[in-house]
DNA sequence: GATTGTGATCGCAATATTACGATAAAAGTA
DNA sequence: TACTTTTATCGTAATATTGCGATCACAATC
């Protein structure tokens, strides 16, 4: 196989499952917050920051813009990517909404 | 390849990359949803819950072990998950220290 | 000692991901 | 029109992930 069930979950579930995907890859934890700091924008300077291939590169930010959490507009011969605010805060509250809501327990 | 380098990243991008991908497949959202709520517990309980085989289930419990943010005590016959409270709070501390420092930009 | 219940592990198949060189595409510039 | 710059896409190779049936391991119980 290889391939996720996404049928049998919630939407909720594969939709926070996708988000994550964002940010489960060290070179897009690093591209994200390089856009969130607002310290690279234009697709050359995050390839210039990253110890990756353009093509790699690429390929991490067509990940991201696929997901949402990333836009991009192009400005030729350039390319600019921003954060998609929405999708950002729709991030913080689906892992605020599994993360806040732990109960401590004792039974192990 | 298929392999990430994790090598040319910073330690704090890669934990943040590996405490997501405890998030990012919706059987382990569920299975930690399952448990930050106590609903669950034991290892049949939630393979009952989940609708996956006993294997796949097992897998993933193995994989969020391995990652830190579960644990298990053996109690014969059984085995009872429950998350570890001290990687869970990393997880809320690692994923706060990105999500919240985006700032707005009107760049594009 | 055989049986039972529970969970881990093995082995396999299928698909997904990661990475990169090479090349294409797009639009401006000479 | 040719050239340059920048980014996307293609093609390929290697590794990782997902899923499950079958089997193993372990301890309790009969």
């Amino acid at each position: 196989m290889g391939v996720t069930k996404t049928e049998v979950f919630t939407d909720e579930h594969n939709r926070i499952a996708e988000l994550a995907k964002a940010f489960a890859h060290p070179a897009r934890v690093a591209i994200l917050q390089l856009l969130a700091q607002k310290k690279a924008c234009v697709c050359g300077d995050l390839v210039d920051e990253l110890p990756l291939a353009q093509a790699t590169v690429s390929q991490h930010l067509k990940e991201l813009k696929r997901i949402g959490i990333i836009k991009g507009e192009i400005n030729p011969p350039r390319v600019c990517y921003c954060i998609n605010e929405a999708v950002w805060q729709e991030a913080r509250e689906l892992f605020g909404s599994v993360l806040d809501t732990f109960t401590p327990n004792n039974c192990c």
